[in-house]
DNA sequence: ATGGTTGGTAGCCAA
């Protein structure tokens, strides 16, 4: 079962490059973000004549996630608790449930980018980071099959960035959302692609300006992280770098993660 | 130090 995950920069904008990739990688969850886009707006019509479910929280211009999966989705929840008046459209669950196989509860996240740091977006995205611990901490304790895979807007180590030094005073590298994610990690979620290559040079998003990825000067902030359930079933991961040649790419490519 | 690009919505913001 392969699950996937990628900030789709505008999913209207991206339908041609969406439906490609689907035909092509044919994942069977594909987890979106930055769709862009009211729930009414969201092309359903077309993705579900590939043979996939759709389960959206979106949201008009701006943020917006989705599930797409060609099993059954099942128990949507949309938004993280403790929301006190958050209404950025940025997190969606659903339960996978294959007909012969364990269900999965995967979750499709959009973590905040938090720039400029001093400011309250950067409070927010800490706030948010918390929200999502809290989340995990209580769905870790069902002890099941969990993915979280997402934009987490989080460049967790040095070797995740290609030029580390030019992103010290960014939010996606401050040690407080560093240091979340370690924290999140720690209750015992596998980074899926590190857990399957150590190394480094490991890229998820290129920027559009400043020719970088024909510099390749890339970071790495879409991640897919598994439960210990989740975990023994890991059979490769990886990352979907060739989407980034095709005419009108999205900024991030898909990342994905193949579970027995 | 600055500028560089894209999407979405509507005269700039978010990334």
């Amino acid at each position: 079962m392969r699950i996937a995950t990628w900030n789709i920069n505008g999913v209207k904008a991206r339908l041609h490059n969406l439906l490609h990739w689907l035909k092509d990688s044919s994942p069977d969850v594909a987890c979106l973000q930055e769709i862009k886009c009211a729930d009414e707006a969201f092309p359903a019509f077309e993705i579900e004549a590939l043979g996939y479910n759709v389960a959206v929280l979106g949201q008009k211009g701006l943020h917006g996630v989705a599930l797409i999966s060609k099993h059954p989705i099942e128990d949507v929840t949309r938004g993280l608790p403790q929301a006190d008046g958050d209404e950025q459209s940025r997190f969606i669950s659903g339960l996978i449930a294959p007909k012969d196989a364990t269900p999965i509860r995967v979750a499709s996240a959009y973590m905040p980018n938090g720039n400029p740091i001093g400011t309250e977006k950067f409070e927010y995205k800490l706030a948010w980071l918390q929200r999502l611990e809290d989340w995990a901490r209580e769905e870790l304790l069902r002890e099941e099959p969990l993915v979280i895979a997402g934009d987490y807007n989080i460049i967790p180590e040095p070797i995740d960035a290609k030029y580390p030094g030019n992103w010290v005073t960014d939010a996606l590298y401050q040690p407080e959302p560093r240091a979340a994610f370690r924290r999140i990690s720690a209750l015992g979620l596998t980074d899926a692609v590190r857990a399957v290559n150590d190394g480094g040079g490991l890229y998820t998003f290129w920027d559009y300006q400043a020719g970088a990825w024909q510099k390749n000067n890339g970071i790495r902030i879409d991640h897919l992280l598994l439960s210990p359930e989740a975990a023994d079933r890991l059979l490769l991961a990886g990352i979907d770098r060739h989407v980034r040649t095709w005419d009108k790419p999205s900024d991030h490519v898909p990342v994905w993660a193949d579970l027995a």
